[in-house]
DNA sequence: TTGTAAATGAAAATGATTATCATCTAGCAG
DNA sequence: CTGCTAGATGATAATCATTTTCATTTACAA
């Protein structure tokens, strides 16, 4: 998407944050597609078009999208991280394909009354809530049964 | 618990697996508390009354015990994992206090209407879902405001 | 008690992430 | 346009979590 990168380059630049080439190509390898990629398949697809650029560069990007609040991290087990575009600004969760790893974002999620219910049992103060689905995307099914 | 970690003893020689001392401690340790512990975590206390026991004992142990569905891992962020005793057997999620650790089971999740619509609407054959709530116990609010 | 498959621990290997530091450059002042 | 400089980069090494390897030990059934 060049939209939204676009939009990314003015808000780094807001921020005082140089917007370098590289920045450039990290960003654009992660807002195209709809998978989540860890920081090493970040790195692959990035040299493609950037032969020279280090794992180091990827890690500082994904904190500085992290810090900005522009990608999000999947939690789908496994030893190590991945991340997407953060598409819906709103407070949203996932659904992942196992397969591919694609991933659709939904904003429906009514947790207030559990919450709320949770909150009174427990004593707890609640401030946030972690919700993921798992399954297999329709173009997965199809290819292998 | 000694009820529980007993019948884990059962569980463990009706698979063939040794029951070691090694083993046992381990089960102690993560069984007492209700706090998730990582790997290091289980470790360091385990080392108080096994003080030769090796690392690699732990991380075997919870791969077993992981294989019999008798601990739950805990996705709370963070580059590692951590582990409790899988205390319903049913299906459950976890509340969990960021600051002190302690996890409050909890089963009560209505999650299929917004399955099926999301499956109604994506196509994806959904098999599981997360869902972990954080907050801060009452303890903690208490202790530090 | 003995035999043996399973388990353990020391050590090294691997993989992910972070810290260091000399060098480079994006963006700005002049 | 040119030079300055704070911030960015990449090579390298360090750190931390986890896994592999292998020689030695041990649980437990016969
Ligand atoms: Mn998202
Ligand atoms: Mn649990
Ligand atoms: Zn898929
Ligand atoms: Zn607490």
């Amino acid at each position: 998407m060049n939209f939204t990168a676009k939009k990314i380059a003015v808000l780094l630049r807001q921020r005082g944050y140089k917007l370098t080439p590289q920045r450039r190509v990290i960003l654009d390898a992660i807002a195209d597609g709809h998978d989540h990629l860890t920081p090493a398949a970040i790195y692959e697809k990035v040299k493609r078009e950037h032969s020279n650029i280090g794992l180091v560069t990827i890690y500082r990007t994904i904190g500085l999208l992290t810090e900005l609040g522009l990608i999000c991290e999947v939690h789908s087990g496994g030893n190590c991280r991945s991340y997407l575009l953060r598409r819906p600004s709103e407070h949203h969760h996932h659904l992942i394909c196992s397969d591919c790893g694609t991933v659709v974002d939904f904003t429906s999620c009514d947790l207030s009354e559990v919450e709320q219910k949770l909150s009174d049992d427990t004593g707890f103060d609640i401030n946030g809530h972690l919700l993921e689905f798992l399954g297999r995307c329709r173009s997965c099914q199809t290819t292998t049964p």
